[in-house]
RNA sequence: GUGGCUGUAGCUCAGCUGGCAGAGCACUCGGCUGUGACCCGGGUUGUCGUGGGUUCAAACCCCAUCAGCCACCCCA
C-alpha cells in the first residue's frame, strides 16, 4: 500500500518537542494571569468576509495567502490566518463589552498561511495571542509590552531586540502616505530596486523597510511619520514612551517599523531575534482602535500582540527528558502480573514509572531500565514475591538494598535520589 | 509565486568516470541460570523519494513529479 504523507508545510509536533509547546503554553498562562488575562478558544474556520474586513483586501495574507474554500452550501470559508479577527468577531457576538468595561484576553492554537515554508515559517503555524479591548489608555499599550517582555523573560531567551513605533490615525496618516508618494515619485528605475518601485505605488510604508543599500540610502532623507502625526497620536506615542522609560525597559524605536495588516493603528511593535534566520520576528502586535466598529460591533479601541510557537521553540532548544521515580524489572511468569499490581500501587500513592509488560531477559529489562533512567530500578522475581520485598536498584550509583513492599512508596518518596 | 541546494537502513551519512547496496550509531541475541552502562562476539533492518526515459547494465546520466532545507517575498 502507498503511504500517505502529510501536507506540504504541516507538521507532526511529536515528542520531545510538544514538550516545548506545552511548556510555552503554561508559562504564558502563569504570567498572563498576573495581568488578568483569560483563556478563550475560539474556531479555526470562520466566514472568510471577517477577515477580509480585518486584515484587509489589499494585503498579502488576504491576497495570496490563505486556506479558503466552500462548504457544501457553497459559503466561503476560510481557514484563520490569524487570531485577532476571530477573537474580536467573538468579542462582538458574544457582548463581551456588557460584562466589563475591560476585556482582557488569550489564546493559543494553529492558524493557516499558504506561503512557501522554510525556516520558522509554516503552513500551519501556532500562536499565542493576546487582546485587550476597551481602553484607549497608552498605559495599557505598555502594559502589554511590560507583560510580553515579562513572559518571553520568564521563558528564558535572551539577546531579543523590541521595536516600537507609532503608525499614526485614520486621521493623520493619509497626510503622511501622500508625503511618501511625494517624496519617491522622483526616483524611478536605477534609484530603486524592482521590488520598491512596485511598493511606493501600493504601500510606500514598506519602501522604508527594505533591505537593498541603494533603497536604504534614499530612505534616509524621507520624511518621518513622526513629524506628520496629529497632536492626539503624538501625545499618546509620548506616554507609552514614557511609561516604557520609567520601567527602565529596553526598546528602540523603529520608525520604519511597519505592520502587514491593515488595522493597526498607533502603536505598534515587534520583536526579533538575530538567531532563528530570516524570518527573525518572534512577536508582533499594536493598537487596533477602529477595527471592531468595523466588524459591526461597539466603537471601542483595542491592543494585542501574537507571538510565534515555532520561532520561539527554535530559540527555546531541547527540553530536559522527564525522569520517571522507579521502572520495574519482573522476572518470572508470576512476577509480570505481580509487577503491574505493584506499579499501581506506586502510581496510586504519586509515583510515576512503568514496568515489564512481557517476559524478557533480566539483561534486556535492566538495559531498558537504564535507558529510561529512573530514578530507582526496582526488581521483582520469585524470591522477593516469596518475602514479600522488592530489590531496590539506584542505577546512578550502582547500589541496591531490599525493601519490604508494605514500606516501598514511602522508601521511594522520601530519598532525595533525583 | 521565484531562485538555489538536498532525498540511500530507525538516525547521521559514504557510495569515484554508470558494473553485486555500504559504514557508524541504534536495535537484538549471546559472553554473564536473576542485574544496566564499559568491553568482546554474532544477528536483523533497504521499492536507493516516486514515475518515466537513455543504456547490455542506473543510487549515479536525462525528463517529470512529490517532499525537505535555505533564501526572496511576506509575516508570528
Amino acid at each position: 500500500m502507498e503511504k500517505i504523507q502529510k501536507i506540504k508545510g504541516f507538521a507532526d509536533i511529536l515528542p520531545p518537542l510538544s514538550q516545548v509547546y506545552d511548556h510555552m503554553e503554561r508559562t504564558a498562562k502563569g504570567i498572563f494571569a498576573l495581568y488578568g488575562y483569560r483563556e478563550v478558544r475560539l474556531p479555526i474556520l470562520e466566514r472568510t468576509e471577517l477577515f477580509c474586513r480585518s486584515i484587509g483586501e489589499e494585503t498579502d495574507v488576504v491576497q495570496k495567502e490563505m486556506y479558503t474554500f466552500p462548504d457544501r452550501k457553497g459559503r466561503s470559508l476560510t481557514m484563520r490566518p490569524e487570531a485577532t479577527a476571530g477573537v474580536m468577531r467573538a468579542y462582538i457576538e458574544n457582548n463581551l463589552q456588557a460584562q466589563e468595561e475591560l476585556t482582557k484576553l488569550y489564546t493559543a492554537g494553529p492558524m493557516f498561511r499558504y506561503e512557501r515554508p522554510q525556516k520558522g515559517r509554516m503552513r500551519q503555524f501556532h500562536q499565542i495571542n493576546v487582546e485587550a479591548v476597551g481602553s484607549p489608555s497608552p498605559l495599557l499599550d505598555a502594559e502589554i509590552l511590560f507583560m510580553l517582555a515579562h513572559f518571553l523573560q520568564e521563558l528564558g531567551i535572551p539577546d531579543l531586540n523590541i521595536e516600537v513605533n507609532s503608525l499614526g490615525c485614520p486621521d493623520c496618516r493619509p497626510s503622511y502616505h501622500e508625503a511618501l508618494h511625494e517624496y519617491f515619485r522622483g526616483f524611478d528605475t536605477g534609484t530603486l530596486c524592482d521590488d520598491c518601485l512596485r511598493r511606493k505605488l501600493t504601500n510606500p510604508l514598506r519602501v522604508l523597510d527594505c533591505k537593498v543599500p541603494a533603497c536604504k540610502e534614499l530612505t534616509k532623507t524621507a520624511p518621518l511619520i513622526a513629524d506628520y502625526q496629529c497632536p492626539a497620536c503624538r501625545e499618546h506615542f509620548q506616554a507609552v514612551l514614557a511609561a516604557l522609560d520609567a520601567r527602565k525597559m529596553p526598546y528602540v524605536l523603529a520608525p520604519r517599523l511597519v505592520r502587514g495588516l491593515d488595522y493597526y493603528v498607533r502603536t505598534t511593535f515587534e520583536v526579533t531575534s538575530g538567531k532563528i534566520g530570516a524570518q527573525s520576528s518572534v512577536a508582533g502586535g499594536g493598537r487596533y482602535d477602529g477595527l471592531i466598529s468595523s466588524l459591526g460591533g461597539p466603537d471601542l479601541p483595542g491592543v494585542g500582540f501574537a507571538c510565534g510557537m515555532e520561532r520561539l521553540a527554535l530559540l527555546l532548544g531541547e527540553p530536559e527528558p522527564v525522569r520517571p521515580d522507579f521502572h520495574l524489572v519482573a522476572l518470572g511468569a508470576e512476577a509480570l502480573p505481580a509487577g503491574l499490581l505493584l506499579a499501581q500501587e506506586l502510581r496510586a500513592a504519586g509515583l510515576g514509572g512503568e514496568c515489564a509488560l512481557t517476559a524478557r531477559s533480566a539483561k534486556s529489562q535492566m538495559r531498558l531500565a537504564d535507558r529510561l533512567k529512573p530514578r530507582y530500578c526496582l526488581i521483582l522475581g520469585e524470591s522477593e514475591l516469596a518475602s514479600g520485598t522488592v530489590v531496590v536498584k539506584n542505577l546512578g550509583l550502582g547500589t541496591q538494598e531490599t525493601v519490604v513492599r508494605s514500606g516501598l512508596a514511602t522508601f521511594l518518596r522520601n530519598s532525595d535520589n533525583q
